[in-house]
DNA sequence: CTAAAAATGAAAATGAGTATCAAAAGCAGG
DNA sequence: CCTGCTTTTGATACTCATTTTCATTTTTAG
């Protein structure tokens, strides 16, 4: 017999007037127990395996919510997709991006960090995000 | 009288079985002639105001060889259009997006490029290229 | 000059993402 | 647990950037 968890909070409650339904459920926690950079297609398969009804539209939907909602993160590579990854609070990575086998390798550096806040600083620029992506090959690729 | 300009050398020729065309100077001319960010479409327009045969297809085409070439790198931002920068040798810029205006302010650092090269080198990572975008808001939109 | 290879343009095709809209589901108050 | 109102959903049609196709033209080696 399957039990239904029951969400304890509803991320969508904060929000204005955000419903929280069964589909947004599935699709966060299939989101959330996914590792890094899903396209919405990846994840729309995934949720469809765990729960017949969801249409690829209302993933396409959600993600954006998530995104909206801080919970996630878009991921512009370079095939087209856009992919989506966790916001963990406090939390960023950026990405070793591998154009041989195209594994991503994740790291954090907080001296980058830093020096993008003073580069931002010195121009009077508000800082909401960003992005670095080191495109190159990796180690089993560069032979 | 227009002066047709000779190309002292032919950008193409180095590779493998590529040809050099009157469509290609073309769009090189106006790409070299262009600054920052510019969008295929964009291209297409500058380079048809200047040489009518010139089909949209076929800037798509060189402007993927460009990039093949090392002339070239591609830019994603949030709006579903591929953008083209110059890669001139040994300089490198990262970007400072407003997402109030889409107005970019270019930097340079040299320091976060080294810390760039000790991470991959951490990794056994060989880098090719980067990106480095920040996101947020001018210091005119900020209000 | 000539044949083979590569490039081009126009138009059709692709494919990710978005809009539409009728039907279904969530929600607040009784 | 009804009722009425609003939000969400799914299916499908659509948009729009980019790619492919293919017949024709241009380059280039010889």
């Amino acid at each position: 017999m399957i039990q239904e968890k029951k969400r304890t909070f509803n991320v969508f409650a904060a929000s204005k007037g955000l419903r929280s339904t069964r589909q947004r459920d599935n699709i966060l926690d299939v989101f959330l127990a996914t590792h890094q950079h899903v396209s919405v297609e990846e994840l729309y398969l995934k949720v469809k395996a765990v729960s017949q009804g969801v249409g690829q539209a209302t993933v396409y939907r959600t993600l954006k919510l998530f995104v909206e909602a801080g919970l996630a993160r878009e991921i512009l590579l370079h095939d087209g997709q856009t992919r989506y990854e966790h916001v963990l609070a406090g939390e960023h990575h950026d990405h070793l991006v591998c154009t041989g086998c195209n594994s991503i390798i994740e790291f954090e550096n907080e001296t980058i960090e830093q020096l993008q806040d003073e580069i931002a600083a010195r121009h009077g620029f508000m800082i909401r995000s960003h992005k670095l992506e080191i495109y190159g090959l990796c180690s089993r690729c560069r032979t």
